[in-house]
DNA sequence: TGCGGTGGGTTTTTT
DNA sequence: ACCCACCGCA
């Protein structure tokens, strides 16, 4: 049963739960159980209150977000919580689409482009205008256009204020044609499906006054983080009842190169005079060692509401500072301290500025046999197989879809090439059909006649599988695999990356079957927007006993035992592109609050001496932000313990090896003996002539049979066993 | 149509 | 150092 009294809560928190109407501003420093007032808030509401579920909204940035409060909810209010709209910005607004995006002249079948997809329309622009993508960079071109709608600024109302400006023109230009193929194709990218939700409620009062009487009370995760579409999206919802609660931390603002505007947080009370303030500031997540760390910090920086975390408990351990020679030496150090703790693989998370910097720290983990996961880079989603599986799916949905289209009618190769691809976009742009019924059509056109059998062969294909949309929907998707000759072709090729991808295939055959059990009432339209909203993030499973990698960016929200943050350094962390206005580097001092905040007991800090950036050696100062955190808090490793100065990578990997062994018994590398089949990404099948116990690692010399002998380090060669 | 070589450009990215 | 996009050849 829920206590109404909520003993568990401070005194802040409590009346934050309790301030139910008129706006609300509570600003939540890290740590300080935010996700908890909000969850508390909405229960009250609904158990205290008497308000109904269907009646609140609840907004926030990631899909793990709005699980984590769905759940949590589930969890406080059972049965009563039905009905409640917990959902991220994107997926709250594809529903109010869905309903009536016919009101805007839109397609109801609409599919979502990513960005990747938006920077293959942008190109087709740039040809079509006869552009010259040296001048107008692509993926510049589609942030200039995604702030644009960031801001809420179509094509009209952004030639407004190009003021004649040459540069802006032409990117003005390109910007209506993008809008216009968008909505041939019948698609939309990340930033429409916020803008055009604007523009639907501003446009029709009807379908406004639905929303602003529905939702009686509004909650915003995340504040910070809001551009102003969001917040004009926001600002509409809730303003008849103008019960508006958001939530935020100025200090964790990290987003401003994505449009994020941190006025929306700190002009809120600009915006709504008669709205109260709560701040939270006591931190139930880190030490206080850690907490000054951050305060010292984050006080450089001008433009933020003054806020000083503190915590009950105490001091904890002091914040370690090391610098290796080089980024090796830092990666062998992060991975000795793992190695030497007793605390298991998961509690451990290092944080650094650049995916880039993984590569080395991977190694070191690799060597030492300890297992991690990387998250970012490349997202699941985004791998060719996978994109090339959702755009049969696309294709098959919507016929319009050109960019689909075109990335899957020779793929796998059926013999239709670049120019008669290129004959047939012409022509869809010409005529102003798609590109698909140019090439069911093909006869009727002169330039398409070589390859006419092919295409109507490829229609008839897909059209054929529009039919076949029956019930399990994994069955599906893979009979669309199969159909296509896609999974065939990658049987038949059978190397190492073919069966990679089809593993990835499998993997996504088995997510449309969770999706068809899980989803309320399953559709192909469902899925495809269910693939196009998850990030990496959202897979982050903190349960596998691994050492997890990311950036600091990603890192926002979670927290850790224990943190290493690498690569603290000057051209580094803050970014050698950050250094030049202050703005920029205030965003990188917030950056590094973020960082230094996920860290719950033991926070560690590296630096190398000399690092290997961009293919040239430099050598960096410490980071300025180390710097302004003082050394009363630190302990400072560099000269002492582990790396006399004459030491070389080399002997400081030995140094590794003889203290790792007693350290702690752990999960033994594969093992390896003469006379085993392995397979090698690059060589293939071989054979184990010799494999010599070293460490956690083997030695091993590998007949291969299409290259010969090899010696190889088993950590390395990343080998199956057959 | 499909490949291999060359040259330019490098942050972060909740959706 | 590495990844990509483009060009020239088989």
């Amino acid at each position: 049963m829920l206590d109404l009294t909520f003993p568990n809560l401070n005194d802040k928190q409590r009346e934050a739960v309790f301030t139910t109407d008129g706006p609300l501003l509570i600003l939540a420093g890290a740590g300080s159980g935010k996700t908890t007032v909000l969850v508390n808030k909405v229960a009250y509401l609904i158990e205290g209150k008497g308000v109904k579920p269907y009646n609140v909204l609840a907004i926030t940035f990631t899909n793990k977000a709005a699980s984590e409060l769905k759940t949590r909810l589930n969890a406080m209010l059972g049965q009563s919580g039905e009905g409640i709209w917990a959902s991220t910005f994107h997926s709250a607004c594809m529903k109010i689409l869905f309903r009536d995006i016919k009101k805007i002249n839109y397609p109801e079948n609409f599919c979502i482009y990513d960005t990747a997809d938006s920077l293959t329309v942008i190109k087709e622009c740039l040809k079509e205008l006869n552009l010259s993508d040296k001048i107008f960079p692509p993926k510049q071109v589609r942030s200039a256009i995604s702030r644009a709608k960031d801001e809420l600024l179509f094509p009209d109302e952004y030639e407004n204020i190009c003021d004649g400006d040459y540069r802006l023109s032409q990117i003005c230009k390109i910007y209506r044609l993008y809008n216009d193929k968008l909505k041939t194709y019948g698609a939309l990218d990340f930033d429409d499906i916020i803008m055009l939700t604007v523009l639907l409620l501003e446009q029709n009062p009807d379908v406004l006054s639905f929303y602003q009487s529905k939702f009686k009370f509004v909650l915003v995760d995340e504040y910070q983080d809001t551009n102003h579409a969001q917040y004009r999206l926001v600002s509409l919802l809730a303003g008849k009842h103008r019960n508006l609660c958001v939530v935020g931390d100025d200090d964790q603002s990290i987003y401003k190169f994505r449009g994020a505007d941190i006025e929306n947080i700190l002009g809120f009370e600009k915006q709504f005079p008669e709205a109260k303030t709560i701040k939270l500031e006591e931190n139930y997540r880190s030490s206080q060692n850690i907490l000054d760390a951050a305060n010292n910090v984050i006080k450089n920086n001008s433009e933020r509401k003054s806020k000083r975390l503190w915590t009950s408990k105490g001091e904890g351990e002091k914040i370690t500072l090391f610098k290796g020679q080089t980024e090796y030496d830092e990666a062998r150090f992060i991975v000795e301290k793992i190695e030497l703790s007793a605390k298991s693989y998961n509690d451990f998370a290092v944080l650094y500025r650049m995916n880039s910097q993984s590569r080395v720290i991977e190694d070191a983990l690799t060597r030492a046999a300890i297992p991690y996961r990387v998250l970012g880079g490349l997202r699941f989603y985004d791998r060719k197989e996978i994109k090339d599986a959702i755009a049969y799916l696309r294709l098959i949905f919507n016929k319009n879809d050109n960019v689909s289209l075109k990335r899957i009618i020779n793929e796998p190769k059926r013999g239709i090439g670049k120019t008669t691809v290129q004959y047939a976009e012409d022509l869809s742009a010409q005529l102003g059909i798609s590109m698909f019924d140019v090439c069911k059509k093909a006869r009727l056109y002169p330039t398409l006649e070589r390859s006419r059998a092919r295409l109507e062969q490829f229609c008839a294909m897909i059209e054929g599988l529009g039919g076949i949309e029956q019930q399990p929907f994994d069955a599906f998707v893979k009979e669309v695999l199969i159909q296509t000759d896609y999974i065939p072709a990658l049987e038949a090729e059978n190397s190492i990356e073919s069966i990679t991808r089809l593993e990835n295939l499998y993997e996504l055959i088995s997510s449309a079957k969770e999706y068809e059990q899980s989803a309320d009432e399953p559709s192909l339209s469902g899925f495809l927007e269910s693939v196009s909203l998850v990030a990496d993030v959202d897979n982050y499973d903190e349960a596998q006993n691994a050492v997890v990698l990311m950036t600091l960016h990603s890192a926002k929200g979670l927290e850790f035992p224990t943190v290493f943050i690498a690569g603290a350094e000057e051209g580094v962390f803050p970014s050698l592109l950050s250094t030049a206005s202050n703005e920029e580097l205030e965003e990188e001092r917030r950056l590094c609050y973020v960082g230094i905040t996920r860290a719950k007991e033991q926070l560690y800090i590296t630096h190398a001496g000399t690092r290997t950036l961009f293919g040239s050696t430099k050598h960096n100062r410490l980071s300025r932000f180390i710097e302004e955190i003082p050394s009363s808090l630190i302990e400072n490793l560099t000269s002492s313990l582990i790396a006399p100065k004459q030491a070389t990578v080399a002997t400081a990997y030995a140094k590794t090896n003889i203290l790792s062994p007693a350290a702690k018994p752990k999960k033994p590398a594969m093992s390896f003996s003469a006379g085993d089949t392995v397979l090698h990404k690059k060589f293939g099948n071989g054979v184990i002539i010799n494999a010599i116990n070293v460490g956690n690692d083997y030695h091993l010399e590998i007949a291969f049979e299409s290259c010969g002998t090899k010696h190889l380090m088993a950590a390395y060669a990343n080998l199956t066993k057959l």
